[in-house]
DNA sequence: AGTTCTCGACTACATCCGTAGTATTACAAC
DNA sequence: GTTGTAATACTACGGATGTAGTCGAGAACT
């Protein structure tokens, strides 16, 4: 299915909050908002409300309250929207992205050793594909 | 000043029409799009309208007909909008997204050696930066 | 000249998002 | 048990976007 996760900037800050506190409140996820967004709280229960409408979010009910939990990870929304971006802007070729990055020196000069020491050590374990997935065997 | 360009898809292969044909008109771009999106010509004269109000259309009057052209690159809409993407996923740390983008395999493993070069060639140029500058890379 | 065609201008409408007020409900304190 | 009070539910509104119809002015055809 694959769901497409894509979120604006304020729905992602509310997500992170629920990422770092792993539950919380209404009123608990706007004090979190407090210092970058003062949000009157009706704003942020109706946040919550969208996200868990779209499966971002879920709760459960603690006397007349809703605790709050994330129904994703922040690992799945960065997949998600990243390979958004890729589709979108690069269509769907993560390397020219890469690329991207590198010429136009978003990546700092200092970083680069370590981009490269992180290739090679996927390089490394190209063999050993845990899945069984198309690209390995496709390589030869 | 930066500005910021976050296009939706739509208004994406608008934009891509008109970086490939260099100028159009409005029924010229809506045929470029027919075979992705068949719209209405008068959808895309509102498309096009809106993307000139934000300043990434020009257009001059032909007759009674405008013509369009792009009045900002292809490349620095990637830019912004990648830098929009690295900053709200990844605090603005665009070698974590390369990370990510490593980790996840989105980079097919042939296309490591390659992303190898092209450090490397960007490390033995590491020397020369007069001013940490974006232009200097405006060899296109 | 009159009819038809074309093209932009204007208008409209649904959806989503940011934002928040008001209504309702249910527990808590007096 | 009536009144606060606090929490959610409902409603609303402006702006952006996708989508497209209608109108008016000029161009083209007959």
């Amino acid at each position: 299915m694959e769901e497409s996760y894509v979120l604006t900037e304020l729905q992602l800050s509310v997500m992170r909050v629920l990422w770092d506190l792993d539950e919380a409140t209404v009123s608990e996820v706007c004090t979190a908002l407090r210092d970058e967004r003062d949000l009157a709280q009706t704003t942020v229960a109706t946040l919550l409300k969208r996200l868990e409408a779209r499966g971002l979010l879920a709760h459960r009910s603690e006397g007349r309250q809703f605790v709050y939990r994330a129904a994703v990870t922040e690992d799945q929304v960065r997949r998600s929207m990243v390979s958004d971006l890729t589709d979108r802007l690069f269509s769907g070729d993560a390397t020219a992205l890469v690329s991207h990055l590198l010429s136009n020196r978003d990546v700092e000069p200092g970083d680069l050793a370590e981009v490269k020491a992180m290739i090679e050590a996927f390089e490394s374990r190209e063999g050993d594909r845990s899945k069984p997935n198309e690209t390995d065997e496709a390589r030869r």
